[in-house]
DNA sequence: TCTGGGGTCCTAGGACCC
DNA sequence: TCTGGGGTCCTAGGACCC
């Protein structure tokens, strides 16, 4: 807990949606809706405009819908959100070379560690001056909390949105944080609240009062004691800069759910294959494979095995996602799979063949126990080839279907060879309907129908917001515009 | 039109070892 | 050779966050 206000918790305001209001005009005081659109798709991030009829994050979008039917619905651009990402997070690194980036639009910033505030005034300005650089530069607003602990510098910043500025006077906290409800500590979900409740603790007064005791029997140790700690507005963890990944997982679900087994099998495959590919992006390899299932009636089971050394093998990694699958009863159906890897080191492939070697070497004196489980660990290498066949039946007609439809994502930006740049605003029944607008036009663009054959229509990258590039943003930022 | 995808941390039991 | 205590690793599940 510090004595001056020089932590600092940004969060971009209703970010996909807003990153889509300034790309499209069209857009702009309308209810929009970033998420999945499939029949299982749910809500990321839902406009302000949105919110006022109920929406909001991790809805079913169906219900959405009913609540918002005049809203425009879209599909999240993570490349484009990314970039808009680096262009905030370098203007953070400027205030401090202590940035811990949370997610793609929020993080805290160590103001002290910057040399850039020691008291509440130069925090302030700090803040109000981060908050202008960001709307210049991205034409997106943020939120700002400021205070002496990482807990209340998010509180603060929830309680800034939107487009706000909120500092907690360190000294105040406990006065401040008694007459809330508990939920608004971080880490207190439904099931905590819930548990909470049962037991008379509503308020973080009631946690306070409660004592230390009383939680860690409610809770658990870990949970209780520290639950305990933030209620008193004591929080001492640092920012921290740079953490490493503890693990790389993908995961599908499925808009019906599967039932053949085969199936099954190959979007296990399919799933450890872009989890390998994933991982070795990262440039790590991992240990630990594991498999998760969620089945028809959304319960969901995890199934695990440890290899001896980290691998980054797609054979090494998919062939222990099929043992795994063996031990899972996927009868009733599958709505939901996942292969993904923990356990995680910095060695690529090349490194392991000196480690394997090592280990040979050493497992000569090893005890029985460890080279009999590194025998089941690769016991599947040579099994599974009898049913290899079968599954490459199924392969084929699938990869065909996918193969040669172009496909207009609603969203998704076109350019067209004589109308210019625009957006996808729907597709179907073999048209695609494109509305020709720019992020720096102020009114709403024309709309236009075509075939979805058309050969004047292309995808094209997205568009920078801000024209300009005041950021420097550089020649690899995929907002560059196409063709220019 | 009921429930995404990518993560982190914690707990608890059993195996195993000293 | 009727029974302890502590530490670590592995597995499975659950809560939580954005």
């Amino acid at each position: 807990m510090r004595a001056a206000p020089t932590i600092l918790h940004l969060d971009m305001d209703a970010f996909f949606a807003a990153a889509e209001q300034a790309s499209k005009p069209s857009l702009r005081g309308r209810p929009v809706v970033v998420g999945g659109l499939g029949p299982r798709g749910v809500v990321a991030t839902a406009s302000y405009e949105a919110r006022r009829f109920g929406v909001h994050s991790a809805m079913p979008m169906g219900q959405a819908r009913r609540l918002a039917p005049n809203a425009a619905y879209l599909v999240p651009r993570f490349a484009f959100y990314r970039a808009i990402s680096g262009q905030v997070m370098e203007l953070l690194g400027r205030l401090s070379p202590l940035v811990e980036p949370l997610s793609l639009d929020e993080a805290f910033v160590d103001l002290e560690a910057g040399g850039l505030a020691d008291d509440s005034a130069s925090a302030r300005a700090v803040g109000e001056r981060l908050r202008a650089e960001i709307l210049a530069t991205t034409g997106l607003t943020g939120s700002v909390g400021l205070a002496g602990s990482k807990m209340l510098a998010k509180i603060a910043s929830e309680e800034a949105k939107p487009d706000g500025l909120v500092l907690f006077e360190p000294g105040t906290e406990r006065a401040l944080l008694a007459p809330r409800s508990v939920r608004i500590i971080p880490g207190v979900g439904p099931a905590t609240g819930d548990h909470l409740r049962r037991a008379g603790i509503t308020t973080v007064a009631d946690v306070t009062e409660a004592g230390e005791d009383e939680l860690v029997r409610i809770l658990g140790r870990s949970h209780g004691a520290s639950l305990y700690r933030m209620a008193l507005g004591h929080d001492d963890r640092a920012v921290v800069a740079e953490r490493d990944a503890k693990s790389v997982s993908v995961e599908d679900t499925f808009d019906i759910d599967l039932h053949d087994r085969l199936r099954i099998r190959l979007e296990v495959e399919r799933l450890a294959e872009r989890c390998v590919a994933r991982l070795r992006g990262a440039g790590h390899s991992g240990r630990t494979i594991v498999l998760k299932v969620r089945r028809y009636d959304f319960s969901t089971l995890t199934r695990s095995e440890t290899l001896r050394g980290p691998t980054d093998d797609p054979l090494v990694v998919r062939e222990a996602a099929e043992r795994l699958l063996e031990l899972v009863d996927t009868t009733g159906g599958v709505r939901l799979l996942g292969v993904g890897v923990s356990g995680l080191a910095d060695y690529t492939q090349e490194d392991l063949f000196a480690q394997a070697e090592a280990e040979a070497g050493a497992a000569a004196g090893a005890s029985g126990e460890t080279a009999e489980g590194g025998a089941a660990a690769e016991s599947g290498g040579g099994l599974p080839g009898a049913r290899e066949a079968g599954v490459e039946a199924v392969v084929a007609p699938v990869e065909a279907a996918d193969a040669g439809e172009r496909r207009w994502t609603p969203g998704h930006d076109v350019r067209h060879a004589v109308l210019g740049a625009g957006w996808v605003q729907g597709s179907g029944l073999g048209r695609v309907t494109v509305r020709f607008e720019e992020p720096g036009s102020t009114v709403p663009g024309r709309v236009r129908t075509f075939a979805v054959d058309d050969p004047e229509l292309e995808p094209s990258d997205p568009l920078p917001l801000v024209s300009g590039g005041a950021t420097g943003a550089g020649p690899s930022a995929p907002v560059a515009r196409a063709g220019e």
